[in-house]
DNA sequence: CAACACAAAGTAG
DNA sequence: CTACTTTGTGTTG
């Protein structure tokens, strides 16, 4: 069961997020594999090109972790960033680098 | 009110 | 140019 964009907009609003988080969580779940996206670039995405701090807070409480890869969100500078998933930082860097994300 | 999965500009050397 | 400090932004505790 693959979990679609209406899917996930129902689910979000149920939890009481945010249209602010809302926002972030779907722009991230349609990132590409393989590719990966600034804070910042997330953020211009959502229409709050400056809120890149509370993009990551969005994704800190991000409940559809397994379905929404947040770890192809990185910092603007190219490193990683934080990760609080299970397997913080370091699980985030060996995915990116499985999918050819990052270079090495 | 203070803190946070960040970033850009300012200050000091 | 490099390193450290301060300010901005939206949500949460």
């Amino acid at each position: 069961m693959v979990l679609t964009r209406d899917r996930a907009l129902e689910i979000l609003k149920k939890k009481g997020f945010t249209d602010f988080q809302i926002k972030v969580l779907l722009a991230t779940m349609r990132i590409p594999k393989g590719e990966t996206v600034t804070y910042k670039e997330l953020a211009k995405m959502i229409g709050y090109p400056k809120a890149y701090r509370a993009v990551g807070t969005a994704l800190s409480i991000n409940p559809l972790a397994p379905q929404i890869p947040c770890h192809r969100v990185i910092k603007s500078d190219g490193s990683l960033g934080n990760y609080s998933a299970p397997g913080g930082t370091r699980l985030k860097r060996k995915m990116l680098m499985a999918e050819g994300a990052i270079k090495k």
